[in-house]
DNA sequence: GATGCGTGGGG
DNA sequence: TCCCCAAGCAT
């Protein structure tokens, strides 16, 4: 049965394979970018910044060269950061540490920074044809079904038993194939809901299937708790300058530039703006309040108020963090994009 | 081991 | 509108 297993599953992958330009390579540096980017990713988003990054980038040496707000700049919409930084501080190290070769082991590619279980297996089969299972969210979703396993996915202890089963079901040959396959069934025919079984090349000997269990499959029990925080921007402007500030560790956007900011955990009046503002600072007027701005994350919802400012005082800011940028600065700065859009939308 | 980290798309 | 989630990782 495992060779049936991988035989049907392999043979179908070669018939409806995508063709994208990181599987038309056995270079490792390409692999490890798509991978990065592709993380919690999907296909469609992420492409785009994948072909940028080769334009801008075409080897491990020009990306370990190049600046860090560059690098922010270049991820910039692409989510999730610290890939960015990380992505970075791993091209540094391959140039300075491994002559810039990429290690051919699932066990040296886990010690590099942004690498972890699920990547070193990709780029351990995919460049270096090692026999290494890979288990992502396609992966869970598929063998829970196939072989219906109902072990809790959340729980990271999981991971061990379905990397097993895998291991059990990955042919030494052929285990980029394999591995491909896999994810790609479960991306496309094996989907979260509106499974299309009926193109499955495994639906035979399906377990989630026989027994009508395919919703109920994988078993994940933990949810993430949403925070509700109501951010209210003090937009400063000197002539046609813009102050902004690099936003800190251990919390959202790190690295990222957005302005000066008055946090709440509720919605204020206009009047509670206003006593806010002219506690930090003095002699302060509000010109424009923008209407409330929603932009979801996956862990917080977000209430963003836009307000512009202007003081009859000269250096009006306290907090030296902050700095004022020209227009053209301000283009090139890496910021998420609740600021990319306020910015567009006034057509600074 | 639990938690925090973006954005966009689908149902 | 809401929920789920997508080729995970670091701490």
């Amino acid at each position: 049965m495992n060779q049936s297993f991988s035989n049907l599953l392999i043979n179908w992958y070669n018939q409806h394979q995508r063709d994208l330009p990181w599987r038309d390579t056995s270079d490792p540096y390409r692999i490890w970018l798509s991978e990065i980017i592709l993380q919690q990713t999907r296909v469609d988003q992420g492409l785009p910044y994948y072909n940028k990054f080769i334009n801008q980038y075409p080897s491990v040496h020009e990306l370990a060269k190049a600046p860090e707000d560059e690098v922010m700049r270049l991820w910039q919409g692409l989510g999730y950061y610290s890939r960015a930084r990380n992505l970075h501080e791993c091209a540094k190290s391959i140039v300075n540490q491994y002559d810039g070769e990429f290690p051919d082991t699932y066990e040296e590619l886990l010690k590099l920074k942004g690498i972890g279980k699920y990547t070193a297996a990709a780029i351990a089969s995919f460049a270096f044809d090692r026999a290494v299972p890979v288990v992502d969210g396609n992966v869970f979703r598929v063998l829970a079904r196939y072989l219906d396993i109902s072990d809790d996915i959340s729980q990271p202890k999981t991971f061990k038993t379905f990397f097993n089963v895998a291991k059990q079901l990955i042919p030494e040959n052929q285990a980029a194939s394999f591995n491909q396959a896999l994810m790609e069934l479960g991306a496309t025919i094996c989907t979260p809901r509106k499974f299309k079984c009926e193109n499955c090349p495994l639906s035979l000997d399906c377990q989630a299937r026989i027994h009508h269990k395919q919703s109920e499959l994988p078993v994940k029990k933990k949810k993430i708790k949403i925070r509700h925080r109501f951010l209210y921007y003090l937009i400063w402007k000197e002539g046609d300058k813009l102050a902004m500030k690099k936003r800190g560790p251990n919390d959202i956007w790190q690295g990222l530039f957005d302005f000066d900011l008055i946090e709440t955990n509720h919605p204020l009046t206009i009047e509670e703006i206003y006593e806010k503002v002219n506690k930090q600072y003095s002699n302060v007027e509000l010109v424009e309040i923008s209407e409330p701005v929603k932009h979801i994350l996956s862990h917080q919802r977000l209430q963003a108020v836009f307000v512009e400012l202007q003081s009859k005082n000269e250096n009006v800011l306290s907090d030296h963090s902050l700095k004022y940028f020209t227009k053209q600065e301000v283009e090139e700065l890496p910021k998420p994009r609740l600021i990319e859009n306020y910015l567009t939308s006034k057509d600074f």
